[in-house]
DNA sequence: CTTCAAGACTTGAAAGTTAAACTAAATCGG
DNA sequence: CCGATTTAGTTTAACTTTCAAGTCTTGAAG
């Protein structure tokens, strides 16, 4: 740690902004699904990549990596759904390790419920403010952030849905 | 909630890279300054926000807003870094319902040991990857969108420190 | 000068997350 | 085939955050 550069004024407003954007915007997605589907948003996400994967299923393990989960986190958030009834335990037939979590079609039906609301909401605070070609630069801006952040792409940022 | 126009193939992948990008930095700092410094970014901050105001105390409202905390979570807050002996309350002495929030020599010393590890961090996940152009629109589309999500400025955005 | 709403916090319980330890099943290298 | 690893997932406890309620001022109205 040799001469730690500080931060000038313009990068300092600009770490500033960030943070501030991040937590507002998912501040506001979080009360809107918290209100009107009675959910946070992690466990919306874990209601959707499930209703888009074949057989509305996937293994613990796929489940945590697309929505960036835990392990554990995600087990106890599975937990819930399951209380709920939303989303179904089952055992993989060929590796017994492997437990696959399913959408129910109670879940599904509150997952069609809260969509609209959601998507609205993130268009509403998302794209609404921005111009198109302010929209596409950012883009670009957040891949480059992304190839830094997670070189591997671990994340799942291909053309998926909300 | 008339026909909830659904989000084009452009748009789904720039909120993808949204999440992605502000979920992994945030966790990358988070991971920093846990390993480096043993407290969460949240904690962090207050101590950063103290030691840049006047006489590095703040009322507990005052520092709730600059860190954009609940009263109730900051008040919790406040006592574990009370117990770390970082900051200490006071009563404020002409208002007797507020309570005064105050960094500690203690509580500055370890700021000022992990101020540099934590600016390295975000030097190096948000600044190096971007071009100096790159860093200034991105900042205008923050701001673009900071507009939309806060109107009334809620937000100290005002060059301060990180 | 009382009354009473509003303001400034604190508290306790519940919800969510993280970290570390643990079980069980599959795989891999002799 | 067998023991060592790795992989998959759960569990427990600690910790952070939220939610609802409660306390003690202040300030403003009558």
């Amino acid at each position: 740690m040799t001469e730690p550069r500080w931060l000038d004024a313009d990068e300092q407003e600009t770490w500033r902004a960030f943070l501030w954007t991040s937590r507002l915007l998912n501040e506001a997605l979080d009360r809107q699904l918290q209100r009107d589907s009675g959910m946070p948003h992690a466990y919306y996400m874990i209601l959707a990549m499930l209703s888009e994967s074949p057989g509305r299923a996937l293994t613990m393990s796929e489940l945590a990596e697309v929505v960036h989960s835990s392990p554990s986190r995600l087990s106890h958030a599975v937990n819930r759904l399951e209380e709920a009834g939303w989303v179904r335990r089952t055992k993989h037939a060929t590796d017994r390790r492997a437990t696959i979590a399913e959408l129910t079609d109670e879940g599904y039906a509150v997952l069609v419920e809260a969509a609209p609301g959601h998507v609205a909401e993130v268009r509403r605070r998302l794209f609404d403010p921005l111009t198109r070609e302010q929209m596409l630069e950012f883009r670009e801006t957040l891949h480059a952030l992304l190839e830094a952040l997670d070189p591997d792409h671990t994340a799942p940022c291909a053309p998926d849905s909300s």
